[in-house]
DNA sequence: AGACTCCGGATTGTATACGATCCCGGGTGC
DNA sequence: GCACCCGGGATCGTATACAATCCGGAGTCT
């Protein structure tokens, strides 16, 4: 048995190259390129490039090829809309079917973040977002929306708006997550799920003001 | 210039007869098979089993091939749920944007409806209900949102609720379409999201109860 | 000069052929 | 009888080769 390599499919290394920016929006995807960058066949890339396709990262024309996904500061807020309706039907969800240990498990994400804030520490503050987004999205149990949320973010993620996934304003972020925190714990579905939409609102306004 | 056929892509015909139900969930999509039917090289085949995949109608396991999807009621019902936060997006959309034609025209599909639930006719009621979303769907002018709905609708058709796409009770969907059309028209966006979150609520409703 | 035509290169789209993987049934040993 | 092993057949996965399409630029006619 030699170790054999987990190989990760052609599909997951391109989004993950462009999900980290090694593939800027707007770079011509060539089938032929790509076959010797992955050192795989064509059917794999194309193949590839059709799911990416679907999931938003890729745009294809026919007879023409395919490029990285350039969203507009519009369909980023498009995005982020999108987002808000879905993760607070999530968020509800998470109020309602969430155990006791989850919710302390959740409750325990406060100090870490409250100590990222105190010491300025963006990204460790950013990591600890994405993992209480994660928390909700298992708690939650809903598969569609999961999905769905997890398409978005992916679209909305590494583009004109990069800059804003690291918050602008950490404390206001920080009271936000305090809030569905509390709202998913104590249960109550409507707050949960209006927080989650104040959350995400606050960040398309950030959005627009930049924007300007 | 020869007639040309119009030529619509391999990924449209499948897609077409999955929603058909001329290919019933459940059954293999054998590749060789398949282009046999479309008359097309096994490539074609293949890529339109990814995009159908990605837009899950179709479910393909590694190395074991694909078939038609067959979603269970719990499936369906959080499709109806991401489609009731979505929609409800849409028309509060519509809501703020509609111009003063796209309102007049809106309420005018209101007397075709009321006609088609006092003459008892299911299928045409249907329709109409079919042409009210995308009316409202045109007049949101949300491109992220729209895509979602619409793959979100696919999922959810020809499927076990098929029945209840023709609602059971056609009075009280014809008043929700009514108050979601009244809403619209007189701009409350509130009001709007959510007459349409109601109306999906209540097609939920009705599948909970058909499930037992 | 301007616009039109046509050709060459690059790239995608498609067909064919081969190799890899998996399920399933029969056989074998205990 | 039962568990295990192993080979055959079917089907997917991939590499290779060729045809179709499109873009850009040189050349030409007015």
């Amino acid at each position: 048995m030699s170790p054999r390599p987990p190989k990760t499919s052609v599909t997951d290394r391109l989004r993950d190259d462009i999900l980290a920016g090694s593939l800027a929006p707007g770079t011509r995807l060539i089938e032929i390129q790509l076959t010797d960058r992955y050192g795989v066949g064509r059917a794999a890339i194309r193949s590839a490039i059709v799911e990416l396709d679907k999931e938003g990262l890729v745009v294809r024309e026919a007879n023409r090829g395919a490029k990285v996904r350039a969203i507009s500061v519009e369909e980023a807020i498009e995005v982020y809309e999108a987002r808000a309706a879905l993760e607070g039907l999530m968020a509800r969800h998470a109020a309602r079917e969430a155990t006791k240990l989850e919710r302390e498990e959740l409750r325990a994400l406060v100090p870490g973040m409250r100590e990222a804030v105190e010491r300025d520490a963006p990204t460790r503050f950013a990591a600890l977002g994405r993992d209480l987004h994660e928390r909700v999205s298992q708690i939650g149990r809903h598969r569609v929306a999961r999905h769905l949320i997890d398409t978005l973010r992916n679209q909305s993620r590494g583009h004109p708006d990069r800059l804003s996934a690291i918050p602008a304003r950490p404390e206001q972020s920080l009271a936000e997550h305090i809030a569905i925190i509390e709202a998913i714990c104590s249960g109550d579905a409507d707050e949960a799920q209006a927080a989650v939409e104040r959350h995400i609102e606050s960040i398309i306004a950030t959005l627009r003001r930049d924007a300007d």
